[in-house]
DNA sequence: CCCGGAACCTGAAGGC
DNA sequence: TGCCTTCAGGTTCCGG
């Protein structure tokens, strides 16, 4: 799944391609994915607009434009954008063409991603938490958005309110790195562990960008590579197997409905 | 405001 | 071989 380091990767991949370009042709196919026009005002928009640069917040991918409104990708469950596809790539659901000659592939298998034309970022950058690799982020902004909640941490930390661009992936990761069940209500974690957290927080995602995300289930690269962040996981997707800490096997519990892995050894309630 | 659950969506996987 | 159910999880919406 596109968490943080996942659309990091995608954004950091797209620039040299995208960055500068003038779209010159715009195929949708999928009246769900795009917002909030209907496909023909959408394409009519988009044509001929300069992409003057990429950013990203959170799990959102943003294309700033020429006539300064801007393109907002998410990606949510199975989601990519891929260069150049071979063109038989299944689930197409749109198709830039840019003036350099590159396509850009807006795939999707289950429908659950969407585009959207905005006046500017902040339509969906405003209602996030603080974004968690830059100096807004600090144990002390943590700290005060869990305080008071009776929420799992595992659920407080996938609200995107607290902390923008952590998934279910990157919440495990980052609970077992810091030692702390995900059960445990958010606001009885004590001052030395929400520390704790957000250091390994900051260092599962930045270590998760070095290796080009995690190509669990869909995700891949704008080339059609995978990431390797993944052989990393201590905790993630690896029920039944070995903690690699003290050897005891991995459980999966449902919090909100969400797969979360734990080692029940090194992650005591 | 906070919390938990359902809905959205489709392909894979497992049970019988 | 095939039908059916369950599962995957990012976001939004809704009821308590």
């Amino acid at each position: 799944m596109p968490e943080l380091p996942e659309v990091e990767t995608i954004k950091n991949e797209l620039i040299p391609h995208v960055a500068g370009r003038l779209i010159i042709g715009v195929v949708v196919d999928d009246d769900r994915l795009v917002r909030p026009y209907s496909i023909g005002e959408f394409c009519h928009k988009l044509l001929g607009q300069r992409v003057t640069r990429l950013s990203r917040r959170g799990k959102y991918l943003m294309f700033h434009l020429s006539s300064s409104n801007v393109l907002i990708a998410h990606l949510r469950m199975t989601g990519s954008l891929v260069i150049n596809s071979t063109g038989d790539e299944a689930h197409t659901r749109a198709v830039l063409q840019l003036d350099n000659g590159d396509q850009l592939a807006f795939v999707d298998r289950r429908r659950l991603g969407v585009m959207w034309l905005a006046k500017n970022e902040d339509e969906v950058a405003a209602k996030l938490g603080a974004e968690p690799l830059t100096a807004e982020f600090t144990a002390e902004v943590l700290a005060k958005k869990l305080q008071c909640r009776q929420a799992p941490i595992k659920a407080v930390l996938l609200d995107q309110a607290v902390v923008a661009g952590i998934g279910n992936m990157y919440a495990d990761e980052a609970l077992f790195a810091a030692r702390i069940h995900p059960l445990k209500k958010a606001g009885d974690l004590p001052s030395r562990e929400i520390e704790k957290l957000y250091k390994v927080i900051v260092n599962v995602l930045q270590s998760a960008i070095e290796n080009k995300g995690a190509s669990v289930d869909t995700y891949k690269r704008p080339s059609g590579e995978q990431g390797t962040a993944h052989y990393e996981f201590n905790v993630a997707h690896r029920r039944g197997e070995t903690c690699h800490v003290c050897g005891t096997a991995i459980e999966r519990i449902a919090i909100r409905n969400r797969g979360s892995y734990f080692c029940p050894n090194c992650q005591k309630l």
